[in-house]
DNA sequence: TTGTAAGCGTTATCAC
DNA sequence: GTGATAACGCTTACAA
């Protein structure tokens, strides 16, 4: 062992000190800017060996303070332990990573103020940009978070007439196809069990929902459009109430997967089953889609392109310092046909 | 409009100036310490009105910077869309917001070098400390880390012999218990497919699973050991494997519900059935369990309390800056039963 | 080819 | 009761 300890070395100025360099030498070098200011290739070593020796870490703190950037997004999902926003999490992720991202991650748990305090923190943290899975209610907080200059895309839940760039599914045409098979199956007493009322995806699904229904002259039945949560408890509590109907419904459109898996739980309880009791389709595909008790029709959403999709905006606004004013984007869905829908023709 | 515009105000100095008082006293004012340096009430109100007038969110990259302490903690997951993990995930989220910290989080794709980059990426940003649910081929990364001071807990996946605290499930009881549960239903044919070799929950449940056997005085088969990742689709290798097998085992006890998520997939393709074909018992409880062409008996891990433990435990070394030395914990499991097993006696 | 020093927005120490 | 000022670790004019 010679003197030279290995013990970790936390500053520029440290580094410096052994190296008997300045730190605008160190911090040119560790930065790659080596060559624009002609430094010796000896010193490089010299620096670059220490640096690895000492293991030395940059402190991105105060190099985020002084750059007035942090190379960090934040990520508002209302609900982390869905697995329709955990597959998104993780493209998103990887994608903001793979651009030199990180992450905070806050879960608003579908409540509004608990959204309004995590935006609040962001900005505290000054992340460079947000993705937001809004609950859906109000937007305000965001709005005026974007127009105080703090690059937004607002993902699947989103807002109607709103500045807010904005990435999701095309809810219409998704609930249009998947109510037009049902009718095509037989169907006719078709119910739907709704998410969140004002939050546009639910609007968006339920209007092709009703498309449908006129386009095949079938009347609309207010007591088939009931639900107010993309929730497994509401899914049950619905189910429920539509199995006890004097005239229950033959199908079944769950607006999210876990309303169908509440669905799922009510008809069990009921020894109802899918799909001689009644038809079922849901919205979002799953991992376990295929093996329900009946494999189950899906209307399946691009979650992992949404993902990369709201990055790649993100890190163009943040790159360019643009606001695309009024950008938006609506991926496709496709439905996975299984045997949950019966043929009742 | 008066003159006041509203315009937003990014530093102490801009409110100070506004309000002729120095920064420290409005710094003091907004970190509650007026009642310390006696600060006069109407001082107080001055700069909270104008705090808030001005919309003034604090900088906490400056406040960190300052204070070597940035109320933030690194989340490391193998694989957030598998929905273990992300219920984990959620109530750690939850506990450290509720504690006044916020996540940094990082998906390491099962893959140690990403490990090893988001590790260094976490303490570069100066993370107050670490929660990993480690890939569990290596920990030395993580033990250097751990030496040089940061504080960290492993969950789920952790190392024998290891200084490093951790928290998980008891696996070894509850491998166990399933697998008596087997033999008890007149098994003796009993498969295991496995997750990542090296990781000891891994090891832990093979160990019980290999108990279970001999307290039953049934032979070790090697050839009904088989897999190597908690992936789906190892799943659906090794459940191919052992259906062709010459003497398939009549029962099959999967060490993840990704795992069993493939087994159906491929016991789908061959015409197979649970129960009747095979009997099967899957570690971790999902909300789809039960609904599953057969309902699925499974181990129950306490998830949320996982979560929740992992976060006391590591703000507790962060507040206290104690390191209790050896720490573990092993939380029970439960076994669910439900109609995946037959009882062939 | 390398170095000096200012400044990013806080908080803490000391002074008045 | 309030205020100057140094310091946290970094980047970057501007010097040399």
């Amino acid at each position: 062992m010679t003197g030279d300890s290995k013990k970790q070395i936390t500053s520029l100025k440290e580094l410096a000190d052994k190296l008997n360099l300045s730190v605008t030498t160190v911090s040119r070098v560790l930065n790659g800017k080596a060559a624009t200011y002609r430094i010796s290739s000896s010193t490089q070593e010299n620096v670059l060996n220490a640096a690895r020796k000492f293991n030395y870490v940059p402190n991105r703190l105060a190099r985020s303070l002084k750059l007035d950037k942090t190379e960090t997004i934040g990520l508002i999902i209302p609900d982390i332990s869905n697995p329709f926003f955990a597959d998104i999490a993780k493209s998103i992720e990887a994608e903001a990573r793979n651009k030199g991202y990180s992450i905070i991650f806050g879960d608003s748990m579908d409540n509004i103020e608990t959204e309004e305090k995590l935006l609040q923190l962001l900005q505290s943290q000054k992340v460079d940009g947000i993705i937001v899975a809004p609950v859906g209610t109000k937007q305000e907080h965001l709005l005026h978070a974007y127009n105080e200059g703090l690059p937004i895309v607002v993902i699947d839940r989103f807002f109607r007439n709103s500045e807010l760039p904005y990435i999701t599914s095309d809810n219409y045409k998704g609930a249009y196809d998947a109510v037009c098979y049902l009718i095509a199956m037989g169907h006719r007493k078709i119910a739907c069990i709704q998410g969140i009322h004002d939050s546009l995806p639910n609007i968006e699904r339920v209007e092709g929902y009703k498309k449908a229904l006129k386009d095949n002259s079938i009347p609309f039945n207010p007591l088939f459009l009931l639900g107010n949560s993309f929730s497994k408890q509401n899914g049950y509590d619905i189910g429920k109430t539509l199995f006890s109907l004097d005239t229950p419904p033959t199908a079944i459109f769950a607006l999210s997967n876990l309303i169908s898996l509440g669905v799922l739980e009510a008809a069990c309880e009921l020894n109802k089953s899918v799909p001689s009791d009644f038809s079922l389709i849901s919205f979002d595909e799953q991992p376990y889609s295929a093996y329900l008790a009946t494999s189950m029709t899906t209307i399946d959403q691009q979650k992992h392109e949404i993902g990369i999709q709201a990055v790649h905006f993100l890190v163009n606004c943040i790159d360019n310092n643009i606001k695309e004013k009024p950008f938006s984007l609506r991926l496709p869905t496709k439905m996975i046909k299984r045997n949950s829908v019966m043929n009742i023709n």
